[in-house]
RNA sequence: GCGGCCGCAGUCUAGUCUGGUAGGACGCGGGCCUUCCGAGCCCGUGGCCCGGGUUCAAAUCCCGGCGGCCGCACCA
């Protein structure tokens, strides 16, 4: 019966069971019930993020030499009133109290009153919904109060009031707010990259499906500076020949629409995606089935407009398939333009553009303002006039002789030519906003593929890379016997010493132990047997053969170093037993 | 946030309808056994999601909360 009821619970059920019961992830909170969105890694659940994050910057610090800086997590308002934030992640909602049906207030005014209601407040917005008895569009029930929903979690620093802050919903933000420093890092040369790993926060209305969607999460983002008149990133790797499924928007709008299977390169070529995006797109398709996800379960899709964030340009998702869930989105790569820069450049007052020398200087001329003449001319007007003169550039003197005309507060002003004087300006580069394109990875939904992905419902284990795996040895006496006993923990310890994660166990039978072992996916269990206290050799066990091999005990770390890096094959890694 | 179903040791579950104070299996810890693939035997550990109400008495009935699953909405 039990059995029976077993085989009936989808894989994400037996994932989570066994991920709970063996400590990789279990609901926070607990013993007060749990908290909605969120969720503890446990002591293996800690130890494979962790190797998943190391091998995230594998690919992006090591091999791309990208700059991992690590911020704050709360960060003040002013960063994200300049970011789109605060006004694109703050809804005033209300509800109907009939159906239940859940509405954006101020879209609500909007169409029914035909009147712009954004930056109207709550209070605003609840006055007009009761003023002019707005109904439900749906079933024309009674609308509950506006409420303010607020995606991002608010607080206060300081005593008191203080100074606002919010836990950042993107990573990204603290990257952009140094670029200065960031850039000159890096030489002042484009492209860089600039990588950061951290928690983020979105006080999602209802979280569900487990880490898929969390209010804490951890996310891995790359911001990549091009120029945006040469807007390719020149990667050194040959990601661009993966083959990837792409399903980008023309095909998702079609009612027979598909997935269409090629080369990243194919795809750059003809027009599907943009270079460097493709390159990152290829980046991860390798990244995630380094990690044993299914290469079949991987494809691009494009975002369609209306779902693109208020910064993106064009956004792919990279999502894996999951059995439970469909497609699931673990990787964004947005092309964010200029967007980032150009509005923190605009609110800090900063100058965050890049500087491009020029092979040549060129000579260029424009007007000085002659504050003498401009002051009497058009008092308070002038101060603003000399910064409008001071914007003109031309290419020759004749241009600018005779007179200008300038906008100022949308008013076309004459400038007399005595009011300025004509100067030549040596140009040795151009200055400008850098883009961005960021790849940004979802760590725990990562880790959740990572566990489905090598679930083995057959067995019901896992059978992750052995590099991955989060304990990479178990050590154990075949017999509890003192002597093998303790050989066996002098193996344990000597292996710790050389870096491996180990178990050692040395309850109930060897077979339950192997199959311990086995269930949280230990790639490799060494033995401690009669023969060990003669000859001083111990057998290795492959997890996924149950094949085993002695060897002597003194080449154990060499040995099983090769084998969890995939240097050495099992066969060959000593005596078949 | 709305609606439906649900919540008992680490896990799976009997008991809930009909109120009388919780039983099993696995796991886990210890011991025996001395054994290379979840063996056996003995001992032990551990539970009614939280709060309130009804009642002499609540796992059980009622209300609220929290949490889980599904659908809707939300997920820039």
């Amino acid at each position: 019966m039990s059995e029976e009821r077993r085989e009936d619970r989808d894989l994400y059920e037996r994932v989570m069971e066994v991920s709970r019961r063996r400590g990789f992830l279990l609901p926070s909170c607990r013993i007060y019930g749990g908290a909605r969105g969120f969720y503890d890694y446990g002591p293996l659940g800690a130890l494979l993020k962790r190797k998943i994050e190391e091998k995230w910057r594998e690919y992006y610090v090591y091999r791309e030499g990208f700059m991992e800086i690590e911020a704050p997590t709360l960060l003040i308002g002013e960063v994200f009133e300049a970011s789109g934030h605060v006004d694109h992640f703050i809804d005033p909602m209300t509800y109907c109290r009939e159906c239940g049906e859940f509405f954006r207030a101020d879209h609500l005014v909007e169409e029914e009153l035909g009147i712009d209601a954004e930056g109207l407040s709550i209070e605003e917005l609840e006055r007009l919904i009761r003023e002019h008895d707005l109904r439900c569009p749906e079933c024309g029930g009674e609308l509950g109060e506006v409420t303010e929903f607020n995606l991002m979690f608010r607080t206060n620093i300081g005593p008191k009031e203080g100074r606002d802050g919010y836990l950042r919903p993107e990573t990204a933000q603290a990257i952009f707010i140094q670029f200065k420093d960031l850039y000159r890092w890096a030489r002042q040369r484009l492209p860089f990259g600039v990588v950061q790993i951290g928690r983020a926060y979105r006080n999602e209305i209802s979280p569900r499906q487990g880490v898929i969607r969390l209010r804490e999460f951890t996310q891995a983002e790359a911001e990549v500076f091009l120029d945006p008149e040469d807007k390719r990133y020149p990667g050194r790797w040959d990601y661009e020949r993966e083959r990837l499924l792409f399903y980008p928007i023309e095909e998702q709008r079609k009612d027979d629409g598909e997935m269409l299977e090629m080369r990243v390169e194919e795809a750059v070529e003809e027009g599907l995606v943009s270079q460097p995006i493709g390159y990152f797109l290829g980046l991860t398709k390798r990244m995630l089935v380094e990690m044993g996800i299914d290469e079949g379960a991987i494809r691009a899709r494009q975002h369609l407009p209306e779902e693109r964030a208020h910064y993106a340009r064009d956004c792919w998702d990279v999502e894996v398939r999951l059995d439970r869930f469909g497609w699931v989105e673990v990787v964004g790569i947005a092309d964010r333009t200029d967007y980032d820069l150009r509005r923190h450049s605009e609110h800090s007052g900063e100058d965050l553009r890049a500087f491009e020398e020029l092979d040549e200087p060129r000579i260029v001329y424009r007007p000085e303002p002659i504050m003498e003449k401009l002051g009497p001319e058009f008092k308070s007007d002038a101060p603003k006039i000399a910064e409008e003169l001071r914007r003109i550039k031309a290419e020759s003197r004749e241009e600018l002789e005779g007179g200008l005309t300038v906008e100022v507060d949308g008013e076309e002003i004459e400038v007399p030519p005595d009011c300025y004087e004509i100067v030549e300006e040596k140009v040795t580069g151009r200055r400008f906003y850098p883009h961005v394109v960021e790849p940004s990875y979802g760590i725990d939904r990562i880790l959740y593929c990572v566990l489905e992905h090598n679930f083995d419902p057959e067995e019901g284990m896992f059978r992750f890379p052995a590099w991955l795996a989060p304990i990479e040895v178990g050590v154990f006496p075949l017999l509890k016997r003192d002597d093998m006993v303790r050989y066996a923990r002098r193996i344990a310890r000597e292996l710790r010493e050389e870096g491996f994660t180990v178990e050692y166990d040395d309850s109930g039978s060897i077979g339950r132990r192997y199959a311990r072992a086995d269930e949280i996916g230990v790639p490799y269990c060494v033995t401690v047997d009669h023969d060990t206290l003669e000859e001083d050799t111990v057998t290795i066990r492959d997890r996924d053969t149950t094949e085993q091999v002695r060897v002597p005990v003194d080449e154990l770390p060499e040995i099983l170093r090769g084998l969890i890096d995939g240097e050495i094959e099992f066969e060959e890694a000593g005596e078949p037993v």
